[in-house]
RNA sequence: GGCCCAUUCGUCUAGUGGUUAGGACAUCAGGUUUUCAUCCUGAAAACAGGAGUUCGAUUCUCCUAUGGGCUACCA
């Protein structure tokens, strides 16, 4: 491996489960890393030991795999450049925060957080509702910048808890061109001083993330536009330790479909929509629905996540994952915000649906059914699949919209059976049961032929009498070829349909 | 409040100075179908506003508006 070649990472925070947003961003990292023959990296972000939640990572990795997105280094898939969890790091921050202590771009800072909370209040008090540790305010704090040498040794010594901030310049223009948005630029008089290294001993993102990029030898950062603000720190970091800055790419957000907010946790159950790739339950009981529990292809979704923020300018929309490998480049992915569509998902669920082989329908169906269709063959299945997949949109939907393929229906449409079902139809029936015992190939077009002629001979529309032979069979006023539904179901199967359920029917009008 | 980013049909978007502003989803109307779905055809639907620059702006610049993000010893 080359030193210039790409290697991206996707670096999520276990804090909670990773909602679409976050697998988007992660999809993109992976897309381009492929496209560019590069190294797909997840890098684990717990620096933040308050916020860590119990069973976030598993989720992380377990919601990426669902999705196809596959880390060629990580947590559990090995590589040269780990480990790949911060916390497992930890010991390699400090010398780093030190070094730039030593060139003078960053200090020591003693104030403790309810100094600054009271600062802060102060200030707005005073109608200042801004107030930052910058270079105007930190000649007025405890740091190694304004107390003397030696107090600030004797501190240092005595174990005081400190933080080290970085040392912002004054009135410089930081630029940097980002794969996005193009050219951005930032006065520094507009940033703060940055806590780079916490009193609890762990670094901050903004430390950690740059040390880690950097040893890791990440070339491009493609990460969430929530980011930009602080990418000037970032850049001003890399020359501070003198390294060669990474690409910056700054994706768009997911919005809300209504009104306004980037897309949230409690925006999915509360719009009717799942906004996680997978269920998330919360140590509280709760539940947060997934896409893949919700019946989605992950491929679908996958899919869909893309073409939020990303199009390759032609008129195609459902690639594989393959495809959009190929397809993809930063240039292409737009610059505002995506507000979520779930019809549209659930068009991309159904356009998958229907290009899936009808055996492998078959298989999912078994799978996700389970007991119900457990003595039904595969060649029936598969058959099934055929007949149903047309209507539905999730797996689920075939059986449930064709249960009577799968048994013999106990129930009957009542619009239909009051709408159809004519004073004709008990005598209609009977002789039409004649002539299919009479069928001994019972093939779809057999009995379709034997239909039209019977129908004929009785001098009535095939509206007058199909939709009775359907409500018999199956119990509903719609639905499949009514051939091919008893072709398959078989001739014995309809012959005993055709005998009990049509008294049934009459006596619903009786 | 400050800073940053964005702004084309309801939604996702194509478009990079001259186009009947294109596509997809959704919507509506026809056709096909026993029916529903599919499928086919069609319709309605957008350049946030104002100044410039230019022979000419959706496209370039500025201002305003709107939306979003950030503003922690969180990521």
């Amino acid at each position: 491996m080359s030193d210039n070649s790409v290697r991206v990472r996707f670096a999520p925070s276990p804090t909670g489960p990773l909602h679409m947003g976050g697998v988007r961003t992660a999809l993109y990292n992976y897309l381009f890393a492929k496209k560019n023959n590069g190294t797909f990296i997840i890098r684990i972000e717990d620096t933040d030991q308050t916020r860590y939640v119990e069973g976030a990572e598993a989720y992380i990795m377990e919601a990426l795999k669902w999705c196809g997105i596959t880390p060629d280094e990580g947590p559990g898939y090995g590589g040269e450049y780990g480990p790949y969890k911060q916390s497992e790091r930890k010991e390699m921050y400090k010398p780093y925060a030190e070094k730039l202590i030593e060139n003078g771009k960053a200090y020591y800072a003693f104030d403790t957080s309810e100094e600054l909370d009271a600062v802060r209040k102060q200030a707005q008090k005073m109608k200042m509702p801004n107030w930052q540790y910058n270079s105007v305010t930190r000649t007025s704090m405890q740091n190694s910048l304004t107390l003397p040498e030696d107090e600030v040794k004797k501190r240092l010594e005595n174990g005081d808890p400190y933080v080290i901030r970085f040392k912002m310049p004054r009135n410089r223009d930081v630029r940097f061109e980002d794969k996005i948005r193009g050219w951005v630029v930032v006065n520094t008089n507009n940033l703060d001083d940055k806590v780079l290294y916490k009193s609890d001993g762990m670094p901050t993102y903004h430390l950690a993330n740059i040390v880690d990029d950097h040893t890791m030898k990440i070339t491009h950062v493609i990460r969430g536009e929530e980011w930009l603000p602080s990418a000037p720190l970032h850049v001003l970091l890399y020359e501070a330790f003198e390294w060669k800055a990474p690409s910056f790419a700054h994706c768009p957000l997911l919005l809300r479909p209504d009104g306004n907010g980037k897309l949230s946790k409690r925006d999915g159950d509360r719009l009717g929509f799942p906004v996680f790739p997978i269920d998330w339950h919360t140590k509280e009981g709760e539940k947060y629905s997934g896409y893949r529990e919700n019946g989605y292809f992950s491929g679908a979704f996958i899919n869909m996540l893309a073409f939020l923020g990303w199009n390759p300018g032609t008129t195609q929309e459902i690639f594989s994952i393959e495809e959009m490998i190929e397809a993809f480049t930063l240039e292409r992915v737009s610059k505002a915000g995506a507000k979520f569509d779930a019809n549209k998902t659930n068009w991309f669920q159904q356009q998958y649906l229907r290009a899936t082989e009808n055996d492998i329908l078959a298989e999912l169906l078994k799978e996700e059914i389970g007991q119900p269709l457990k003595d039904i063959t595969n060649t029936y299945l598969s058959k099934a699949c055929e007949l149903m997949k047309e209507r539905s949109t999730f797996i689920k939907d075939i059986y449930e919209e064709g249960n009577y393929l799968f048994a013999n229906p106990t129930e009957f449409d009542e619009k239909t059976v009051r709408k159809k079902w004519k004073e004709n139809a008990v005598t209609l029936m009977t002789e039409w049961q004649a002539v299919l015992s009479e069928i001994s190939d019972f093939e779809a077009s057999t009995i379709e032929k034997e239909f039209k002629s019977f129908i004929a001979e009785k001098e009535l529309g095939i509206g007058k009498v199909l939709p009775l032979f359907r409500l018999v069979i199956t119990g509903k006023g719609m639905g499949p070829s009514m051939f091919e539904i008893t072709a398959l179901l078989g001739k014995s199967e309809t012959l005993i349909r055709m005998e009990q359920n049509t008294s049934k029917i009459q006596a619903l009008k009786e």
